[in-house]
DNA sequence: TCTGGGGTCCTAGGACCC
DNA sequence: TCTGGGGTCCTAGGACCC
């Protein structure tokens, strides 16, 4: 049995923690630059508003209905996640952390207490610890707790918690009859459509189809969440996060980038944070893979785009060393004349730190003793007090964010103040 | 004027090996 | 006139997730 705990709007009810009077207003939270909608209150789903819109071409409904808009604050929302994760890891003994607002909980050996009331009392502490509204489904197969997550969230009279074996037979068929074949965790919006048109619109016609002629039809994937909808587990949970295959940070610019050295500096900053990122899970890199686009929605305007993967020659995690390999792949890409928008890094190949293979000639190895010191400065002084020279000072393409709200949680000059 | 940032897994096809 | 069988590894592309 599992347990599918997922914030509801759960930008959307960081901020509104700290700032009660977003309670009841349409509130959304927009990505990077203020680009699009990444969260929305009920409100603004109630106005039609999608997932993934533009913010400016929200603007003139924005106006009407008094929409308010944040930038994304991920240290506020990173930091309440972790909250809330701490809360819920005291449910059970098992805790999978699946992403920023949901994890899964192994309710093995709970099959005898009543799951929707202990669901309730999940609900309620997380409400009165951290004022987070949360949803509670539970599943004989994580596939079924996020269904019944999603029937938990969508009705009403099921008070945010749904344990769909407690269900009779027949309310559980009528019910999955009436919910949409793409709510199914797995059926994306390229299978939906393909799905339909072969007569399985709804979650009970998926979970009665002929899995062997799924398989030949659609994929060994989709065969797997069938089985299940059946209830035969195909995927465990994983309480250990595994090592990252690969680490990526990009960033579209605030400011369209034109010349090699803007490049540069952004590419230098964003592999100093994947290196970061790399030395934090203990491993080393093998290759740098770095891109750089102009902008796609741009019609009319040169596009170019094109990434390209330096292989470094033993595997690394000292910063110069990537910085180096990813420099040298940009500066071969690099074609003057564009407008660029946005620039990436992807470390790859990614070994554990004991396990590689050294180089046949004697090749620069890096130097982890500053790595360390390099981390722990930053680490206590936040982000980039210690930094290559390369990242640029105070660089004109860093992210546009307007509207973003205090670090509540993790800054002390930001704390908020009650009078 | 303005459109995010991370990830994983699977499959097909090609190159190569014996 | 006729040209095998069994593998691995790599890459690109697609689908999915949040």
């Amino acid at each position: 049995m599992f347990a599918l705990v997922d914030g509801n709007n759960f930008y959307v009810s960081c901020e509104r923690v700290f700032d009660p009077k977003l309670e009841g207003r349409p509130v959304v939270v927009l990505s990077n630059n203020d680009g699009c909608v990444v969260a929305r209150s009920q409100e603004v789903k109630a106005l039609g508003v999608k997932m993934g819109v533009p913010w400016f071409q929200l603007r003139e409904l924005a106006r009407q209905h008094g929409i308010v808009a944040k930038s994304s604050n991920y240290s506020l929302y990173g930091d309440m996640s972790a909250r809330m994760m701490a809360v819920l890891g005291r449910y059970s003994p098992e805790q999978e952390v699946y992403s920023i607002d949901e994890c899964f909980l192994g309710m093995d050996g709970f099959e005898r207490c009543a799951l929707a009331g202990y669901g309730r009392r999940i609900r309620a502490q997380v409400r009165q610890w951290l004022g987070l509204p949360v949803c509670v489904g539970f599943g004989a197969t994580k596939t079924l707790a996020k269904l019944a997550n999603f029937v938990a969230k969508k009705r009403p009279e099921f008070g945010g918690v749904c344990d769909l074996a407690a269900l009779s037979p027949v309310a559980r068929d009528e019910l999955l009859a009436g919910i949409d074949v793409g709510e199914v965790w797995g059926v994306g919006h390229r299978g939906t459509p393909r799905l339909k048109a072969l007569g399985i619109d709804n979650v009970k016609a998926l979970r009665d189809a002929d899995p062997t002629w799924l398989r030949r039809e659609f994929s060994v994937v989709l065969e797997r969440t069938v089985a299940e909808l059946n209830g035969t587990p195909c995927i465990d949970l994983e309480e250990a996060a595994p090592a990252k295959q690969q680490i990526m940070s990009s960033r579209a610019f605030g400011a369209y980038v034109y010349d090699l050295a803007g490049l540069e500096e952004a590419v230098a900053t964003y592999v100093g944070r994947a290196a970061e990122k790399l030395r934090r899970q203990g491993s080393l890199a093998g290759a740098v893979q770095v891109y750089i686009r102009t902008n796609p929605f741009k019609e009319g305007h040169p596009q170019y785009q094109r990434g390209l993967t330096v292989p470094l020659p033993e595997p690394a995690d000292d910063t110069r060393l990537l910085v180096r390999a990813a420099l040298l792949g940009l500066r071969r890409l690099f074609k003057p004349g564009y407008a660029y928008q946005k620039a990436g890094v992807m470390l790859m190949d990614l070994t554990g730190a004991r396990h590689t293979q050294a180089a046949l000639f004697d090749t620069d190895r890096g130097n982890p003793a500053l790595m360390r010191v390099m981390d722990r400065v930053n680490a206590c002084w936040g982000r980039g007090t210690l930094r290559l020279a390369a990242e640029g000072i105070d660089p004109h393409w860093r992210m546009r964010r307007g509207m973003m709200s205090p670090c509540y949680t993790t800054r002390w000059a930001e704390l908020p103040r009650v009078s």
